[in-house]
DNA sequence: CCGGTTTACGAAACCGGTTACTCAAGGCGA
DNA sequence: TCGCCTTGAGTAACCGGTTTCGTAAACCGG
């Protein structure tokens, strides 16, 4: 049977609460020699507090759970560690959450780590049109951040982001501040919040520069390196098949995130459309992969570890009562140039 | 204040002890109506029974700690993700806990998890000559499975794991019965239980062949894309540097993981030699990068997700008490031939 | 030496569920 | 109709910690 803390009280020849006193390091109500003699026990013991009875008796587990999408998203590994990192150095367990985008599992999720009794909640929510899994936490107080996404029709709460709308703007200037640039955007899934701030940073710099509108061929992907290879793949083919067969449809591609640009990359090598000679190709998140296909892919590279052990910061700032300094973080993206771009000094 | 099981007792005019058979479906002791108007108020209110009381009543937690090197090595997301829908769907939950390969951190996550009363642990240890985080599971008598890793010492016990032998034999058995095979091999952390059964398998395959062991170059690296790059690379410069710079100290890379096989890749492509028309280059795993590399890596393909939910299965029927039909699952590995590897039909 | 404050520690009440045990009522065969 | 078995439901004892409160002893200045 597992020993507790009355075997080793009893041991001891103390009460339960001297040894509770000892094993949580409360300074006061314990004398030095005795508190060394029952110090002394616990470590030959090797006791181990129920966690459960603790949290009963607490209401705090060490525990936060974080709900993301799909860990075998290649953006999220880097992520995930961060906030373990941070949490492990806090003294803090991670419960990990693969919601598939899907809101009904999400909000299974929360429900579930609800019971657990997590101290908190890291949300990279599924989508930016529904806050129900929000209001579940909201209604026990339990605290939560989100990561990356913007939860509309709700007040905006502790959250670390990417400033997506100054991302896109980098790389759409980039590309449209060339001589006779006629890009392609791939967008990401449209109701992410991300995509629609990427989106509105394109159309910053489209205004900006005087363009109209039309001057940008948008294509609705989702994420995948299947949807941007297919994408950028049925546009080759169309113009291929054209009448004209000279001016290809685009020469500068922006992808919404890393994943379709390696799919558009590889579209465009099986069509021999030279990168980035004859197109230009920009992608977003930078993650491991940007570095290793090739030509290597230019891209806006996010701080994503980073953004990681921040929310778990903040999370913790939550938990402890501490008021943080602001309500969010927003960390800037950098343009980072590698072989999918001419790099023309400008 | 949160809401209790008392407080739900009270409202239906019912003991604690009849709310508590009506949430846990247990079919005797509450009439059919009674039960109902229950199940009315219960769902309701939305009441979530605390799992710190649940747990301490019953012992169990319905959460499992899964112990890893590290999430951001390609390698592990999908092994992540199988474990976790395994038990999602058998209504579990996942502790994520990154060692790093440090058996100190592994130690430290087995007891806190533990403590956190985690119902058993998914194991894919750090290193196979120590097996003292094992031994605290043992003596609390926690389920646990070793994932991939066999640990010395210790008597076998339940797990999942790849045929690395003969895996190894397959790449190396495709390699070496070529005329003219030049091998260099690149061997994975000495210290790893998949390193030795993979230089095994590549043993097998040699004395088969009636080959001199000498006849394989040997390399030890360290299972990142650095090693395999800086160890070709260095390779290739003596070579280059060399008064003969003629023939290719080798022509066929055998590389214990795909990761040094990309930096094998890498160090090719900077010689200028041609892949796989000079030399031809195997890697271990099938991870999604390899893919997405050019040419595509041919490698030694793992059921990795397979993995992960068989493991996450084997763990849950140990949990519920039922023997399983073998203590070890053993999958088997299958050569995936793309664009380094000549690929002629023998 | 005395009243008052501080300190060390134990007793016991919690935290919120589960479950063994008890008991009354109802059903049923003899 | 009696006794027995089944069934619905309540009582209370857990599970293993934390924490409030009470008390006795130690300590203190005057």
């Amino acid at each position: 049977m597992k020993i507790t803390i009355s075997d080793i009280a009893k041991q001891a020849g103390v009460s339960k609460a001297t040894v509770s006193r000892v094993l949580n390091h409360h300074p006061e109500g314990v004398g030095a020699e005795k508190r060394a003699q029952i110090q002394t026990i616990l470590n030959e013991t090797g006791f181990q507090p129920s966690g459960f009875a603790r949290g009963l008796a607490t209401g705090k587990s060490h525990s936060i759970g974080l709900i993301i999408p799909n860990i075998t998203n290649p953006f999220y590994p880097l992520l995930v560690r961060g906030v373990e990192d941070a949490l492990n150095r806090a003294g803090y367990s991670l419960f990990l959450c693969n919601s598939d985008g899907d809101l009904v599992k999400e909000k299974d999720y929360v429900r579930v780590l609800m019971e657990k009794g997590v101290d908190g909640v890291i949300l990279n929510s599924a989508a930016s049109d529904c806050d129900c899994q929000l209001d579940l936490l909201e209604a026990q107080g339990v605290p939560y951040v989100t990561l990356d996404r913007i939860i509309e029709g709700q007040v905006l709460h502790y959250g670390v982001f990417l400033d997506n709308r100054e991302g896109a703007r980098l790389a759409t200037k980039y590309l449209l501040s060339q001589e006779g640039c006629r890009l392609a955007f791939l967008n990401g899934p449209a109701d992410h919040s991300q995509s629609k701030l990427r989106v509105a940073g394109l159309d910053d710099v489209v205004k900006e520069e005087g363009l109209p509108l039309s001057s940008v061929r948008f294509f609705q992907g989702d994420d995948s390196i299947q949807s941007g290879q297919l994408l950028i793949g049925e546009a080759l083919d169309t113009w291929k098949q054209g009448p004209d067969g000279i001016d290809l449809p685009f020469n500068a591609v922006f992808a919404g995130n890393d994943l379709m640009a390696i799919g558009a990359l590889r579209a465009l090598k099986l069509y021999n459309v030279k990168v980035p000679e004859e197109v230009q190709v920009i992608g977003f998140d930078d993650i491991e992969l940007a570095q290793l296909v090739e030509p290597a892919l230019s891209t806006v590279s996010q701080p994503t570890f980073e953004m990681g052990s921040r929310s778990a910061e903040l999370l913790l700032q939550l938990i402890n009562g501490k008021k943080p300094r602001t309500k969010t973080v927003t960390m800037k993206p950098t343009l980072v140039l590698r072989g999918t771009t001419k790099n023309l000094n400008n």
